[in-house]
DNA sequence: CGTTACCCCTGGAGGC
DNA sequence: TGCCTCCAGGGGTAAC
């Protein structure tokens, strides 16, 4: 469910009521999701200020006193986790696998298929840690532009939508955004990265920006006690164009939407609109 | 090395 | 109402 939208979507939902809170303890009933979560953690968070929520790709990243001796909560939605803020105590569903407890609210991760990830980084330099030290470019950033793109993927003869979603080469863009920014950009998820013009690029890179802005922009009002990421910005707030709409008409040329497999995920694209 | 297949896990949808 | 199969927004690992 969450891509790089969903996961800033969350953040922003979170940043008015949590940095600067005292964690008054954490709740983990899940003994592990994609990794073992830290055994002690709930003593280790217990005391400690929230000082700032980042992120890096799809992670959030929580600064608890990183530079005064404490650390950092990373924490990743996976396919299937979502943040909520709920009251203090309230009881827990299925599947709600940890609440991070302040005195007057707790956030609480629910995480069906337990794809996600919670751990924790002592000390600073949490990007040093190795699930984040491996992550690309950022996509939002000044550097993330079309030269960029062609000089990552002009030894990839691999097709360009898989390649898109290779978070070592750049983060948060997933399925459904791949798809969206190929047609925004009129190329053919098929093709092969290695055969796409650096002018072509130089429409992607932007394309893939001005996609993932938007939607962030769909799903960014806030609401007091629910942070968005189950909605899905990507699809339920923002429509999309080829996303899903296997046999639909094309909103350009009214071709039908086509629905192929590539590396085990699902791709749609306009057979017409995209080259 | 680059690329793909498979696996982790649960739940919902649709066929029978 | 049940069972079966397939599918799902991520990503690591192993094998070609």
């Amino acid at each position: 469910m969450p891509e790089l939208p969903e996961v800033e979507v969350s953040r922003q939902g979170l940043l008015p009521y949590l940095p600067g809170r005292r964690i008054a303890g954490a709740v983990v009933r899940a003994p592990r999701l994609r990794h073992a979560i830290p055994s002690g953690l709930a003593e280790r968070l217990r005391g400690l200020y929230v000082d700032d929520i980042v992120r890096r790709g799809k992670y959030l990243l929580f600064d608890c006193e990183s530079g005064r001796g404490g650390g950092w909560l990373i924490l990743h939605l996976g396919m299937s986790g979502s943040l909520r803020l709920v009251p203090p105590g309230s009881p827990a569903q299925k599947h709600d696998h940890f609440d991070l407890v302040f005195a007057d609210t707790a956030m609480r991760l629910r995480d069906p298929r337990r794809f996600g990830v919670l751990l924790w980084h002592e000390g600073r330099d949490v990007e040093r840690h190795p699930l984040l030290a491996v992550l690309g470019i950022e996509p939002l950033t000044d550097a993330f532009d079309g030269d960029w793109l062609f000089a990552a993927m002009r030894r990839r003869n691999a097709p360009i939508k898989p390649l898109l979603m290779d978070s070592h080469l750049l983060v948060g863009v997933g399925n459904i955004y791949a798809a969206e920014s190929l047609f925004s950009a009129g190329i053919s998820p098929l093709r092969a990265a290695n055969r796409i013009s650096r002018e072509r690029y130089g429409r992607l890179a932007p394309a893939i920006r001005a996609t993932l802005e938007a939607s962030i922009a769909a799903g960014g009002t806030s609401v007091r006690d629910y942070v968005h990421s189950d909605g899905g910005a990507g699809c339920f707030q923002l429509s999309c164009a080829v996303y899903d709409r296997a046999g639909d008409p094309c909103t350009v040329c009214g071709t039908p939407i086509r629905a192929i497999r590539q590396a085990g995920r699902s791709t749609f694209y306009c057979p017409r609109c995209q080259r």
